[in-house]
DNA sequence: TTGAAAGCGGTACCAG
DNA sequence: CTGGTACCGCTTTCAA
């Protein structure tokens, strides 16, 4: 396999020197068109493709190098997001360094370090639940190096993000339920200090207001970890209540199974006996039987988004750009008390 | 913030030459002690940390960066995987760099190209179905970069791999099914051409011989896909034979939740009437009612392991190492006819 | 409009 | 054991 050609290799081919030559190829104005065509024609010739490692040494940071930094990567919501980042990233000539937080944000501030000093062009990262903006970011700021917040937002700072909407969603959802009949909705919400938590169970109190319904206390449990297992163990709680839900609309999909398992157990009908609503139209939600009604959350259009609020923000130097994803409800078979 | 520290400012600092320092912190052995210590801990002092930028230009290969490449991320068995490898490679101060090649085995090409002419320290791949070893990966054991296979294998070339053992897994599956009674065994395999898929038809019908039972042609179908809707079609398909099967084994446990909503909305019970195992132990496979029987793949620890081997290859410069992971049967309700 | 030369932060060769 | 120096491939003054 022949060598990569170099710059040199292109001077020494026209007689002229690799100074002209860097101008061509990166399209400066101080230079003959005549110049630069023959150059252009040259490199494709040879099958120029510059150095990253040359070029990023000298401009002291990574030559097209994104930094994508995500709470899990085997998290269906986020990998999805990964995977949007990654197809506009892979268009537009950049390479993806990937880190995980683990949920951890010491790990996460580690994780940052690291790609900073690796002088990445820019950072698209889900916080974790617990990064203190302060602690983790505010010093991105100063360091004139681009990010965008995807999924969890710092709403006092005027920062980029990509984010859904997450108080309509949960506002639809729930108001859904009522319209199909459902009288005493519950919700397993996040732990707090979550925006995603919070959001969910602002519109979910404000649905039930909205159509004159009491907001009870008792019908909203907190779980920390978001997973099947608290699902199984609030819906339990709930059901040992004197009088017990008849809907329950949950944080997250995987919330939701936990739902669908103790209904199962205990021969509860879903949907007769107990509406369920999720959120995040995760793959559960179309193989669990019947069909979980649930929330679309947009993460492969949030990736692609994210990445493209970089590119502008490196290109103009100035912005910052923002953007909620309507949150639409998929309406299945979960909700359907008239079925 | 204070700049970084350069070995030229170690230098100055104890009035020795930057090769020296260079040397002392590269662990030479042409070094007395002493200086050795004094250059350590100045560099301790000024938080000196290596460029990887300039390390990577001198040496023509980006410093501590692997590459790894992915058929999808979005899917749960390649997170886990990629999971794993970012664990080890976090652990042990490498980046990660990351490519999808959403199963085009051109576009799996073009992105080793990118990954190899930025420098990578090594590549741990998952190979698409498609891709032939002479065209994609033949030419990385040439320019001497460490590489290890991932999920799918080329057995007749001896190179560095992590899989699970295919075979053993199905067998042991299908097995199962004929201990717990069930007589017309059907597989849903994935098309041809996909050593997983191979793998798995093959203990499926050494299962069935070794138990005396006759392997029939019509009892085996192919998944292009391997998903839910062809999990579903092909059972459909199962069903408007003669005689139906009253278990399927499928390739995966996507596959496996297309039996599961063929049957139910067919009234057809499980386990009841119909024995489903399918394989990966993913989410689903807890989550689906009742919970599916399969076969546990560790994604996690392949990719773990992946990138010790790649660590390894890169220390020694020379093993070559292969690791085929027991695939362990989890017994779960799917299968419980006599429940 | 072009070229010479310096230098980004290291490593490696050679001489002492 | 230590230091001088060239150089990796490219960008960027500065001078012509």
């Amino acid at each position: 396999m022949a060598k990569d050609a170099r710059l040199i290799d292109i001077a020494n081919a026209l007689n002229i020197s690799v100074t002209t030559v860097s101008r061509a190829l990166n399209d400066k104005d101080d230079i003959s068109q005549k110049t630069k065509a023959a150059v252009l024609e040259v490199a494709d010739m040879l099958d120029y493709k510059p150095n990253r490692l040359a070029i990023s040494l000298r401009k002291k940071k990574a030559f097209n190098v994104i930094g994508v930094v995500l709470p899990n990567v085997d998290h269906y919501f986020f990998s999805t997001v990964l995977k949007g980042v990654m197809s506009k990233a892979h268009l537009n000539n950049y390479l993806v360094i990937v880190g995980e937080s683990s949920q951890d944000d010491l790990k996460e501030k580690e994780i940052l370090d690291e790609f900073i000093s690796y002088g990445v062009s820019g950072i698209l990262i889900a916080p974790t639940k617990h990064s203190s903006f302060e602690a983790n970011f505010a010093y991105l700021k100063q360091k004139r190096i681009p990010y965008v917040f995807m999924d969890r937002t710092y709403d006092e700072h005027d920062t980029s993000y990509v984010r859904s909407d997450d108080y309509h969603g949960a506002y639809q959802a729930v108001n859904h339920l009522i319209e199909k009949g459902y009288q005493r909705i519950a919700h397993i919400k996040s732990s707090d200090g979550w925006s995603i938590g919070t959001e969910r169970a602002k519109g979910y109190r404000q649905a039930l207001t909205d159509s004159g319904l009491t907001c009870y206390d008792e019908l909203i449990k907190s779980s920390d970890t978001a997973t099947k297992e608290d699902g199984y163990q609030l819906t339990s709680e709930f059901f040992s209540m004197d009088a017990p839900p008849d809907a329950i609309f949950t944080v997250t999909d995987d919330v939701a199974s936990g739902v669908y398992e103790y209904a199962h157990q205990h021969q509860i009908d879903i949907p007769s006996q107990l509406g369920v609503v999720g959120f995040s139209n995760s793959v559960l939600s179309s193989i669990l039987i019947p069909k979980l009604t649930t929330v679309e959350q947009l993460g492969e259009q949030m990736g692609e988004t994210a990445f493209d609020y970089f590119f502008q923000i490196r290109k103009d130097k100035r912005h910052s750009f923002q953007k909620t994803f309507e949150s639409k409800l998929i309406v299945r078979e979960s909700s359907q008390r008239d079925k």
